[in-house]
DNA sequence: TTTT
DNA sequence: TTTT
């Protein structure tokens, strides 16, 4: 029989949260590497009418200049947009012989959208921020925005279910 | 022969900035209805290493409480993220009697993104927001963020463009 | 301010059947063009636990290769998988002087899925197809299966509503 | 400070192949659950005009009705599109104590693609099918098709790499 | 190991 | 009719 091939697709999409600042690593050829881990959201009802967060945690791994710009440009708290792929690592664990495998989620394309703290560069100073500390993704660039969180900034969460 | 039926998909994904506010309006069966306009831009190559942004366009029409909330909370120039799906309206020109149709987008899920203006409530004044004013999307709130753009917000966008 | 570009999608997925052969046209220029129509099902119920199908019919335009290969290989009825975006035309009427626009898909991969109905090759004769004749898509190949659905191949739906 | 929540998005879409017929189990309260392990093809380049077939295996979890119809109506072999999310499972181990976790896809729609080897109802005999018996996905059908692949049915993938 |  |  002719091999009939199906169409193939391999896609994931997040919007989320960076739990911390990306790690930036090299492989032993030189490769750039780095893990964001994003926190993303999901409203799950109880059938009686409350909600809840159900946070899922994803960790995404970016190769080359993404990697390195991820490392540059964000930070912890971050909002990015990730397209990517899932991967299958196997591997043979060493003490027990026994074969293993993780999935994983490789980004493919970042973004990053305008932080939500309306707050100053990361680990920024009072000064202007040098040209290559911008906050950039993408292509695209955010700007610090002067303001501080505040006294004001601690959690609060009432009142802000919208029935969208 | 059996229906053979495929597996369908039509599935629209936005990122993008609203280019004005929603205009909120009913049906005859007083069914809620709005209109967003969305601009997204792509980063364009002329093969020569100069990058342009292009843009489009996109009428994003949304229903029932999506409208409401819609017309509520988000206003021009906001990011908002859309899942929807493609519709294609046909009807009969009254005058030539001929066929028309024009493609559009229906808005499922509508969520906003942070305010990348660090700016206040949309029309907001000073003080805190009333519950009902508080700017939401797909359950999520996004609140003033105190700070003004100051004498830095002038529109500036060199340097922006990250390999990432 | 520096700019605060938001992160940007602009994306369409579409899995459908073609409703006619694509028509494969070339631009003064010279550049491969062509246009895919689709139709996508879609499941509505009316709240009486009745289920209906609404197609949705959409243009997906494709362009250089892919358009020459949606010509060699794809014929109406075909499953097809669409990766595009968005992307409105704009024009003067001629006749009016007024500013019109269209809504389009650009479809950037095209995939094809197996042949439902197990028939040959498109436009096929009886006996082997020559390699340049193998319908393929996005490497991906897909064959002649000689079958003749035979006489059970009524057109037959009832039953199959799975609630899946 | 408000809180500021970010859109959030999780979704996986996957179109591939099933390498195995779906387990179905139920959980202690008796929900049903099964496990559709899905080979996803993707063409890589090696850089010197070389492509190849590099495969993924996602295991994708399904739940209730979906765990049902498809233990009911798929098998090995057979092209599935799933729609999804990532869910990370945490749990401790017992020996070490240590946290562990585990990426996982959680299918919430499945729909499945035509047989592309023209075949017969998976296990079906040569009568018509009973209605319990047809092969569908996403209320959507698949019927048999009677042929046989025939004397050209060899599997034969020379040639197939067309450059959509 | 967790973000908002 | 356009956003950032």
């Amino acid at each position: 029989m002719l091999r009939t091939v199906m169409a193939n697709l391999n896609k994931v999409l997040l919007l989320g949260n960076l739990t911390r600042d990306p790690e930036l690593r090299y492989t032993p050829k030189g490769t750039a590497v780095a893990d964001l881990s994003i926190a993303v959201n999901r409203r799950v009802s109880d059938g009686a009418g409350n909600w809840t967060d159900e946070t899922t945690f994803v960790d995404v791994t970016v190769w080359g200049n993404t990697a390195e710009n991820s490392q540059k440009y964000l930070t912890k708290g971050r909002g990015v947009f990730v397209e990517g792929r899932l991967q299958l690592d196997t591997w043979e664990d060493k003490q027990s012989g026994q074969k293993r495998s993780k999935l994983k989620v490789v980004g493919e394309t970042v973004q990053f959208l305008p932080d939500a703290r309306g707050g100053g560069v990361p680990n920024g100073g009072g000064g202007s921020p040098s040209p290559s500390a911008r906050p950039a993704g993408g292509g695209y660039a955010n700007p610090p925005q002067g303001g501080s969180a505040g006294p004001d900034s601690d959690y609060d969460d009432e009142g802000d279910d919208i029935p969208f």
